[in-house]
This record gives C-alpha cells, structure tokens and sequence, in this order.
DNA sequence: ACCTGAACACCGTTCAAGT
DNA sequence: ACCTGAACACCGTTCAAGT
C-alpha cells in the first residue's frame, strides 16, 4: 500500500492544522491526538510525522497560528485617546480569549520554557501597549512604558485567564469584561500620579 | 502474594501524597504518573487506588494542600497601612509562586471547570485582599472593595504567571516583583481617585 | 517519494486472585 | 481486608515494507 499522493505536503499541512484546531475548539487541547487527527483528515498516523517533528511541533504552529490570529486584532484598532486605545486593547483581548477560549488557553498551556518564537511573536503585541504609554506620558523614559505595558498587560491576561476558567457563562464574561476595564482605568490613572516608581 | 500491612491507608496516603509532590517539585506536574509513585513508595500501581478515585482525585488532593499553604502565609502577614498589607500579600503571593513554582502552577493547569473546593479555598484569600480595600475606602460599597480585590489580585496573578514562566532566574523574579508593586501601587492610587466607576 | 500499519514503550484504570 | 500483577484500552513515536 501507500502513495497516494492525492494532496501535496503543504495541502496535508493545513488539513492537519485545520482538523487539529477543529479537535482543540471542540474537545479542549489535550483531546488532541495523533490518531484523531489521522483519522479525521484520512491518513494514517505516520503520515503526520511527515509533515511534524511530533507532537509538540504540532502544538507549537497552532499556537503560532492562535498568537497570529490575535495579533491582527489587535493591530487594527483605532480609538481617540491612549486610555481609550489600551482599553479597546485589553477589550479585545479579552473578547478574543473568549471566543477562541481553547486555542487561547493552549498557547499558555505546558510546563515547557517558552522558546524563541514566542517572544518573537509577543513582543510586537507588548509594543503597542508600550506605544500607548509613550503618548500618555512622553516624559517618562521608555523603560517606564515597557514597564508599565508589561504590568498592566499581564494583569488583563491574568484576569481572562483567570475569570474564563470559571465559567463561560454570559455573567461571567461581563463581570471579566468590568474587572479589566476597571483595572486598566485605575492603573493609568495611578501611573499618570505615580513619581515614586523607580527604574 | 499481598497482605502486608505495614501501613496503615493514611499512613500509605500520605506516602503517596509526598511522592508526588517530590515527583511534581523535581520533574513537573506532567511528569506524575501512577507508576513513578508506586515505585517511589515501595507499592504497586492498584494500591494508589484504595486511596484515591483515580489520578484527577490525586491531584486535587496535591491542589488542596498546595493552596492551603499558599493561605497559610498569607494570613500571617502585617503591615502598617492598607496599601503596604496589599502590598505584602501580593510580593508573598509572588515569592510563594516562585518557591513552589510547579505545585503552584499545577493548581491552575488542566482544562476541567474547576471544583466546589476551589472557590472554597480561594474565598478566604480573596477576603484578606478586599478587607484592605475596604479600610482604604470604606465609603465605597462591599461591591466595589470585592471587585477591587478580584481585579487586582487577578491581575498579580498574570504577573506572576507570565513573568515565571518564560525564566526562573534572579533577574525575572527580580523584574517580576517590580512589575507586581508598580500594578499594586498605580492601580491603588487610581482607584482612590476613581468615581466613574459603576457597580 | 509518499504512505502504511505493525511494533514498541509508555500511560491510567480495573479486577480476579492471592494471603 | 489489604495488596498484587496481569490485562485492557489508550497514548506518541519509529520504521521496515509496499507502491
């Protein structure tokens, strides 16, 4: 048996990635199996080791994918004030984490140190609440907003995270959605008053 | 074979619940497996299930504990103003994070909708945080000093989480601390200042 | 060159059988 | 009553063999 050459490496590639986001959406990320995906796309399981190095290959171009996707959402926003856009930011992403709640949570998923790529992806995303920052306040060094981009964006991560674990419910995303306007309100408002934060 | 009785079933628990802290400490809490606790503790694979319903039950167990401790340092802290007991709690949560860094990250790991007993034991600590805040503002509704809490400690969270996440080093941990009291200090000083916030 | 499918070493869980 | 160890159904990964 064996050659069928029926798709071309690079269609194979997207219909594993297709089917493995399709399981992950579905049934959480770690419902995700070589064998399901084989089955689904109607390969064999040898057949993906063609494409990955294993699984955690895998698993590393979906959440490539994931980061991508959120990425671009957050790129094309447009708002009146810095407060405005870094709360339109951190509204997006909570409506992103939302609605890609498995993907989203994968990419935070695993005990392994998060390699080259990750940084690579995220820092253009941290950039642009830095960005934000530097207009509200244009004095303080650009140190000061890294920091302070860094802080508050890990902060609405750890409410979506931390919220959305809970329950999917309506309520719940509401009550997220108050808790990281109220975060991202106060902590400006607290940074624009704040001369004691050193370095 | 069988039959040797030189244990008794909490005596064996709490064999079994060591080594697997030891296991998740060492190797990480994907590391754990029923095989490696056996081996460790001089049984067999069955015996682990005279004691627990299967391995999910033996990690909520480890969970338990792990958040007991956590509550157990927080509790004991004090401080000579509102702000500066927030602030503890919140370099405490950090430094308890970084010293139990793979127990503390397994009760937050998994998919599962989290259980009864989690909110149980969380409660009590997110208590601590919003009895602060309200000696800061006592004006203010229990409403407003419980969602303060909610945010900001969430948001302590994600520091801690993100910042352990990609190094363990003294630098991060050091960058990681920083980052926490700045979120703590601004987010404070905003919310004291801040009247537009709704319910 | 592409793909199979059997094999290997794991995993969690069960349970008849031994003392 | 306590404990074993073999069995079962999974898992990721490899690779000789087929076309």
């Amino acid at each position: 048996m064996a050659r069928r050459n029926k798709h071309s490496l690079e269609e194979i590639k997207a219909m594993i990635l297709d089917a493995a986001e399709t399981i992950i959406t579905d049934q959480g990320y770690s419902a995700l199996t070589v064998r399901k995906i084989a089955m689904k796309i109607g390969y064999t399981v040898g057949s993906i080791y063609m494409i990955f190095d294993n699984m955690a290959d895998l698993a590393d171009h979906i959440k490539i994918k994931t980061i991508d996707s959120l990425s671009g959402q957050l790129q094309h926003l447009s708002a009146h004030s810095p407060e405005q856009a870094i709360a339109a930011l951190s509204r997006t992403y909570l409506k992103f984490a939302c609605e890609n709640f498995n993907c989203w949570r994968m990419v935070f998923a695993g005990e392994a140190e998060c390699p080259e790529w990750y940084r690579q992806k995220t820092a253009p995303i941290h950039s642009l609440i830095a960005a934000q920052f530097a207009q509200l306040a244009p004095d303080k060094s650009a140190q000061q907003h890294q920091q302070a981009a860094r802080a508050l964006w890990s902060g609405v991560h750890g409410i979506c995270m931390l919220s959305l674990s809970e329950e999917a419910d309506a309520a719940t995303i509401d009550a997220a959605e108050k808790d990281v306007v109220l975060l991202v309100e106060c902590f400006i408002g607290g940074w624009l008053i704040n001369n004691t934060a050193k370095n």
